[in-house]
DNA sequence: GGGGATTCCGAAAACGTTTTCGGATGCGTT
DNA sequence: AACGCATCCGAAAACGTTTTCGGAATCCCC
């Protein structure tokens, strides 16, 4: 059932219908309701692929995700992103594509995007230190908006971030206000934006106590439970082990965890741990009491918030770019205690 | 730049640009060269909006992800099925939408998704048994592949599944085979077809032995960290515990794990925990040796072979449904060793 | 009852491709 | 020289909408 048919059926011209399935207010209100009836009773829906053509919009936004070698993006905190944006896009009546790329064709997956006009824009993900894509996306001309942010970006752009510097000073404050001095930072990789700030919040905390970073104590890798595993392990393994960690996601805590209490200690007791928690769906951090003390902002939301952000960009371009800040709250759980006497 | 502007520029008509292009024979080698030549120089890239309404082809497959209540989707299991489809579809010019919607518009998704015209197909996930969507696929008339299969489903359908019954009835005999009597299973929520046929599997060796199934000794759950914390220290307080656990996920294996060791019970000495691992890219069962003892089976290649499949039925709607059960091997960890003597 | 404004609707162009149908040219064969 | 057959290319229709432009009623007001 197309425009026509149902037109003809209705004895209308199919400007008419299209008028008064649209809202268009230079159409009688009898037979818009008439109109709607009919397109109810055959329930026809107008063709996707017709209205992109004739509107010049593609209704739809990308999430391009790169794959394979350097730098595994495809991770359950990226799941619950999507899920959040997701529920926006469907509930505005976009589509969203997910282009899943070797991670040397990123840009040209952009490029690719742009020009066939796929996608009316983009949500840039897991943006670096001088991310190139951001002066590419400004050159092609795409409506895009960060989730994160990119320092050293010369040019303004739309992002949506967690306040991880604050968060990760909260953090550190909180071990220290209990006492622990040695404290490991088991963080992501340090050429992820959102990990120099965290280990900047790190710093800053320290410093303000007349402390500072002890290199040994610091590890930067993919936030993965062996990752975090190893990391504990090592500092662990110190002639001066630390007595508290700052481990960057739920994930690597749990490496942490098991680092921990295999070497027969028990976390919040001889070892404390405070984690970022993205408060994801399937990794809850404990049900009424959390088990790891934390520092929590719903990823979930934040791709809502992205997501809205992007509809309205594309619809107003020339809009100044819009920022958001969400804080983090920290929630304590039972992963923290004051630092032993004897460490 | 379009065609008819490449095309004037050549001082050729569309038509045979467009030919050329897409490697139909009734164009001159030589200038097909130069077609080739000019659109490379001036970058062109035909409109995907365009094509697609000529075409009739969406050239773009859909998921569609509820979301909300009842049962969460959106996990890492999910996510890295969707990388494997993902890469598929790009390698052959395949866009991938993905429909988030509440979990009580489902069916009206699909229907959407069809009459829009906005994809060629789709991948079902999470089948149940006596799964309604799928006489509703049929019905509606969109080619689609499972993942997983659903059990009581009358029509034929194309699916990739593990087979996660003989996964768990080996897994079982190995714990049988190290002297366990008492098992107990931490399973997925068993209106999941997948989380019935590992049940089947274990009852099985169960039988085959001479022991049946334990009430006691059975939870079925979200396969969440937590869910599996609360599901094992239930079992582990009964008057007779179990020496050894089969769980569903990595993930609800970090939560049994988790209570293990919360009693002071050593994992694989004292209590010996198999896995099924999904073998994902962001919880890797350990590097070299892994951590599990598991049933393993690689999601993202699924989802490889899922997407491949799709794309396949698409180009040929009438063709026998096709099938593909994918074996899981057993790797053997360090979570597994004999049952201790006075259990 | 004549004028302009308002209300409602339709014909046709436009979006950028693919595809059908046919036409022109050149070549080999009889 | 005539014919058939490849080979190569173009005009125009088609895909199913939206949108522009305009036209015919009807209404309102003096």
């Amino acid at each position: 059932m197309n425009l026509k048919e149902l037109a003809s059926k209705l004895g209308l011209s199919p400007t008419t219908v299209s008028r008064a399935l649209n809202g268009y207010p230079e159409v009688n209100e009898a037979t818009r309701a008439r109109v709607m009836a009919a397109a109810k009773r055959h329930n026809y829906r107008p063709n996707t692929r017709a209205i992109r053509l004739a509107t010049g919009r593609a209704m739809a936004v990308g999430h391009v995700i790169p794959v394979a070698t350097r730098h595994e993006i495809v991770n359950p905190v990226f799941a619950d992103f999507i899920a959040g944006a997701g529920e926006s896009y469907s509930r505005n009546g976009y589509d969203m594509v997910l282009s899943v790329v070797p991670d040397d064709a990123e840009e040209e997956a952009y490029r690719d995007l742009r020009s066939r006009g796929a996608v009316d824009g983009v949500i840039l993900h897991a943006p670096r230190m001088d991310d190139p894509r951001i002066p590419l996306l400004h050159e092609v001309g795409l409506p895009f908006v960060v989730h994160g942010r990119a320092t050293g970006a010369g040019l303004p752009y739309s992002w949506v971030d967690v306040n991880n510097r604050r968060a990760f000073q909260r953090a550190t404050e909180f071990l220290l206000d209990l006492g622990h001095t040695r404290i490991g930072l088991v963080n992501g990789l340090e050429f992820m934006d959102f990990a120099i700030r965290r280990r900047t919040g790190f710093a800053d905390a320290l410093a303000a106590r007349g402390l500072s970073i002890d290199p040994d104590l610091c590890a930067s890798d993919e936030m993965t439970e062996v990752a975090g595993f190893r990391a504990a392990s090592a500092m662990l393994d110190l002639p001066a082990p630390p007595t508290a960690f700052l481990v960057a996601s739920m994930i690597s805590g749990m490496g942490v965890r098991r680092a921990i209490e295999s070497r027969g200690l028990r976390m919040g007791r001889d070892v404390s741990v405070i984690i970022h928690d993205d408060d994801l769906s399937y990794m809850k951090n404990g049900e009424d009491v959390p088990i790891f003390t934390a520092t929590r902002s719903s990823v979930r939301e934040a791709g809502r918030i992205a997501a809205e952000m992007l509809m309205l960009r594309i619809a107003q371009p020339d809009a100044p770019p819009e920022t958001r800040l969400l804080e983090a709250e920290l929630i304590i759980g039972q992963s923290t205690g004051p630092a032993p006497r004897n460490g």
